[in-house]
DNA sequence: GTCTATAGACAGATAGAC
DNA sequence: GTCTATCTGTCTATAGAC
């Protein structure tokens, strides 16, 4: 036994990675209930046998999927927002808001299995459980990203960056879903939530400048 | 043939209405893909015979139901818009949007079938069809609410009309999904909505008084 | 008494779980 | 690869509305 025994072994932690992988995928492909396991074995690769020697279920892989897709969002935004503060102390809001809008753009997929985990989140209480505090997480951070530009350039918010926070959020995840309804492509529907996000933060902060 | 031929029956609607409540109910409480013809057929008080008899498939089913759901709603905002400008046409702004988020504002049910539906429409072209046009739709009504009431208590916009009534109607069904998977009850979402609404125009209409 | 809507059994297919 | 559960859509005899 040369990897020590108790591991998870590289060569099933690679298995776990590639199901997880495949079935972010086939699930924002078809939704959660339309995806059925053998799918997603056949799209990573494996057979069912490999699928349930790593998961209990279907269900259970969901939930942490859910898990690692929201922590590397939220690591993508924080990790995006400090390389701004490092190496561009000099920009200015509206470049700000851009790079913030740009990390957190998903693509179709990411859309469609972001929107699953929230459709879901309503009807599972695991799931919800699961989603609310990432959702928090979320607000926090964009709310201090705000109130950090708010300091550093003297602007004033006519709302709570909190609230302001939440509603920036909301109408980011609403304008991709019509952006996957329209069938706009992702550098389109990136410029639609662009020119949103700029146009309300001209709107509700005092002293932004486009 | 007593009653003329191509008459659809009485009994026969009443059988196709019963089926489709039953529907709209099932279908938000488990989603499409998780709700069984059988179930709702039970739910409506019939037998699979009679879900055939009426529909082609459940899939077409859920397309009469979106648009049946859409329309109502549809009416339901034009109808309590015009039932203010008849009767309080000396009402405030504030009171004004309040009435409008009263009235959109879905139950749990509601919130869910709204949700399966948008969410069908990312992946089903049929259904961004029937979706699109829609949402287009709701989008004017509020817009042209908003441009009366600016006319009329001559405020103004720090956004155009139809930005502001989008970004609205995203932030209520985003809050409304949020308050279902929070497990708020329809009160509590509704005063949140209200609050959001208030805060939001507050923020954007130069002149708005809460 | 006619005719249609309905009931309920049935077949073919597919899924998850082991 | 098997086993069981379940689901859709069809088919036919009949109950009951007109």
């Amino acid at each position: 036994m040369s990897d020590g025994g108790e591991t998870p072994t590289r060569r099933r932690e690679n298995t776990r990675a590639r199901l997880l992988e495949a079935a972010s995928q086939v699930f924002g492909e078809v939704g959660l209930d339309g995806a059925s396991v053998e799918a997603v074995c056949e799209r990573a690769g494996f057979t069912r046998g490999a699928f349930y020697s790593n998961f209990e279920s279907k269900d259970q892989l969901f939930l942490e999927l859910a898990r690692s897709v929201s922590e590397r969002k939220l690591a993508a935004v924080t990790e995006r927002v400090r390389r701004i503060a490092d190496d561009e102390p000099s920009a200015r809001p509206a470049q700000v808001v851009q790079q913030l809008v740009e990390v957190s753009q998903d693509s179709r997929p990411g859309v469609l299995l972001m929107t699953e985990i929230r459709t879901r989140a309503m009807r599972d209480e695991r799931m919800a459980a699961s989603y609310r505090p990432w959702r928090e997480e979320m607000v926090r951070r964009v709310a201090a990203i705000v109130d950090e530009l708010v300091a550093a350039y003297g602007l004033s918010l006519r709302l709570p960056a909190a609230e302001f926070a939440r509603i920036m959020l909301e109408m980011w995840q609403s304008t991709a879903v019509d952006a996957v309804i329209d069938g706009r492509d992702h550098a389109a529907a990136g410029a639609l939530v662009s020119a949103r996000t700029q146009a309300l933060a001209a709107a509700v902060v005092e002293g932004f400048t486009g």
